[in-house]
DNA sequence: ACGATCGGACGACACTTGTCTTAGGATACG
DNA sequence: CGTATCCTAAGACAAGTGTCGTCCGATCGT
């Protein structure tokens, strides 16, 4: 059966996202949230109903991304799905239908055309040397020093 | 005006990829095509109907996508938009959506979890130390593998 | 000239997405 | 108690997407 994950379009994407900052909230707190507008990557001035993020919530939980818990007597949402996996789905999405299924492919064509941060790329530098020190020479030292990949 | 771009739905995408395949295509090769699936990442089996790809081929029009010219007696379609175009809105949308308009974040994501190609991991390499020879400039053309201090 | 084909224009239809309105049940407060 | 609040449930509705069925005029083969 393998059911193919469900798309989470956009407008669930903006109120999936006020969860993960926050972990857990209601309903009104996903709108005051999102007018307020402060946090991560989102446009201000949404002039969101009450109703408009209750049925995205609603919809998300019916697409087993969050789960709702009754607390005081208000609902509580609560992500399942962690932004990594979202993201997983997305970029396996794109390569597999713009990149002939190679994220080599992407990775080029981002850093062509796309400016990255100078400590990224540092970042991604140290992360390809050790990797082909790693396929090149597999019979190396396997020194597996944990990397600092957490910002903030 | 700034219209920003319509969007251009998986179907319609994967019409549009006979068309960057072969150059141009009357609705009927598309559906052979299709069909027949020979190229590139395509899934095989596609039932589609003629009606169908008629109707994505002139959804496409009609988004500028493409353009139809009159050839022979059946209309021939030809992309108007490259692939390049495409992948660049693809990307860009992923990015502001899912990494804080951070393409290196989608990087170096890429890198961690997904094997990517040796050969274009070494042609990821060249292109870092090209830009960063080029940010930092040091004049130098020596491919003497510069161990990245990790010491920031 | 005639019927079989081909190609195209229209429109249909179910489902998804984006946004709401409203009715109805609980709660809280003077 | 009566009313203002808050919450949830249930629809509603216009676009956009995914997939066709058909009717119709132009063409082809015999």
């Amino acid at each position: 059966m393998a059911k193919p994950p469900l798309s989470i379009p956009d407008s669930e994407l903006d109120v999936l996202k006020v969860l993960w900052d926050r972990g857990q909230a209601t309903v009104r707190e996903v709108l005051e949230t999102l007018k307020e507008a402060g946090h991560v990557g989102n446009k201000e001035g949404k002039p969101w109903s009450y109703a408009t993020v209750a049925t995205l919530l609603d919809r998300l939980e019916t697409k087993k991304v969050v789960v709702s818990d009754r607390a005081d007597q208000a609902f509580t949402y609560r992500p399942v799905v962690s932004v990594g996996d979202i993201q997983q789905r997305r970029v396996e999405s794109l390569v597999d239908k713009l990149y002939q299924g190679e994220p080599g492919l992407l990775v080029l064509h981002l850093l062509k055309s796309h400016p990255i941060d100078p400590g990224q790329a540092l970042e991604v530098r140290a992360l390809l040397e050790e990797m082909s020190a790693e396929s090149a020479d597999k019979s190396r030292k396997s020194s597996t020093h944990p990397k600092p990949g957490h910002s903030a």
